[in-house]
DNA sequence: TAATGTATTGCAACTCTGTTGCAAAATAAA
DNA sequence: TTTATTTTGCAACAGAGTTGCAATACATTA
């Protein structure tokens, strides 16, 4: 829905432009991380590589994407569920990595657990990431 | 001691050169993690760019040095303890990273929970990496 | 709806990171 | 010491990410 795209744009008070809708809306559709080189893929006739980076940090400043971490020198972005917002993303989960065929989910429904920390050390954020074989590949 | 790091690229079927000695000495003398830029700095009037690259690659695939994800197109490298070998890392430790002084610990003591996945999904590794201010830092 | 100010985009140029092939040098084996 | 094997440095390249700036698109107000 074109629409709720721009709802949501709206409501992270960012104005509507085609390359925000389009890269939103490749997210909604996709029920996976996708990499900046993904979207640049799907969009690049449409869009400069500088557009997708910048939308991308945009969407991670307002909360509407948040980031998972690699191994790989890449960065995967996935959409936030509910009510994250500018410097607060309270996507809870753990995010998987499949081997073979790359596709990293967010399991949505596994929280991060509680991870004790030496004394002095202060948690901001927790990352969980599991790797392996995902249920298309096992 | 240049002797002991000598035996551990032995025992792990390596030729012992300079760039190995030295790299690896470095991560004996780190208490943190290092990524490749850190060596490079450290080393690069003495070795080339590339083959601190490859010795890197080496020291992963030997078990000698594991990796740590990050969320920001780096890969750092850290120190195995005990007994990783080739294929098989036995580094089942927490990782923390400092936002403010970059710095990233390996909490040798803080075991990685386990973490359940949806039925078809098979786990091969899990890493945790969790941010907010060291002890130094907070 | 049109005019205006503001925010975003595309382009060009550049830097930084990582990779590859190959000849020279270093190491290990005989 | 000689020889075979492995590693290194260099050069060249490819790809990823950044920045400044002018052109364009968007939001606002009249
Ligand atoms: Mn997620
Ligand atoms: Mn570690
Ligand atoms: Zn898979
Ligand atoms: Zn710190």
């Amino acid at each position: 829905m074109k629409n709720e795209v721009a709802e949501i744009l709206k409501r992270n008070q960012l104005s509507v432009t085609d390359s925000r809708q389009k890269i939103l809306e490749l997210f909604r559709l996709s029920n996976s991380a996708l990499a900046h080189a993904d979207i640049e893929k799907k969009t690049s006739e449409q869009f400069d590589r500088v557009t997708i980076y910048r939308t991308l940090q945009t969407f991670v400043e307002k909360g509407i994407v948040h980031t998972i971490p690699t191994t790989d020198n890449s960065v995967l972005y996935a959409l936030c569920k509910d009510n994250c917002s500018q410097g607060r993303h309270h996507d809870n989960h753990v995010h998987f990595i499949c081997d073979n065929c790359g596709t990293t989910y967010c399991l949505e429904h596994i929280t991060i657990p509680n991870v004790e920390v030496p004394g002095n050390f202060v948690t901001k954020r927790t990352d969980v990431v599991v790797s392996g074989l995902c249920d298309k590949c096992s």
